[in-house]
DNA sequence: ACTACATATTGACAAATGTCGATGTGATTT
DNA sequence: AAATCACATCGACATTTGTCAATATGTAGT
């Protein structure tokens, strides 16, 4: 039942700038790595390590083909990462809850 | 322009396993921070830089009553993540673009 | 085979992060 | 006023992270 270490794995995929500013790129549709070099100001070496995060998160997907690899956001991926986010910050108040716990007691 | 960097921010409030934990906790309703440290297997000091993250991001909010604070889910906040989120991911194909590009021609 | 190209991997490093213990601050209680 | 409680801040530390340069791997073209 350790979904937090996991689901923290997802969410890291957007806790960086440059990630972030890559899967905006991927909005538009699949792009070639080149590509997302091309509009980032980071070396060839710290893309792919941003790729592999943004992979292995599951919120993008890369294809191959030939020398190049497209990458795209993943329907599947970015929609568990909402529904998780969705599910973790949806209050839920039981019945004989009371809104506000007095603590300590 | 640079909202990665701001929206980076809200997301680092999901990218850490005890937080995730925090957040969950808080699904029930307001919880005093001294519940939280109950628990969770942290100190009291790194529960509070915790906190501190979580509100920075707007996720989180905290009510001051005495000597304690009630901290809760924000509305607000956690339906901008879901917002912003939900933006960042919708691939958005336009009339006259194809599916794949071709790149580095 | 050789060369050029696209991407991955490695090693190194500075910066950021999570953690704790100790101390500070502000409120409540005695 | 003194003690106690709840929380924040500080200092220290180990770990993780983002970054680059250099090198490796794999593919395509000559």
């Amino acid at each position: 039942m350790d979904d937090f270490k996991a689901n923290a794995k997802v969410f890291k995929a957007f806790c960086d700038e440059n990630r972030l500013r890559i899967v905006s790129l991927l909005k538009g549709g699949e792009q070639c790595a080149c590509v997302l070099l091309d509009e980032l100001e980071i070396c060839q070496s710290t893309l792919s390590h941003h790729m592999k995060i943004l992979c292995d998160s599951g919120v993008v997907v890369g294809r191959k083909e030939g020398k190049w690899i497209y990458y795209s956001i993943s329907q599947e991926g970015s929609q568990f990462a909402l529904r998780t986010l969705r599910e973790l910050t949806t209050v839920t108040l039981t019945g004989n809850q009371k809104n506000i716990s007095r603590c300590c007691e």
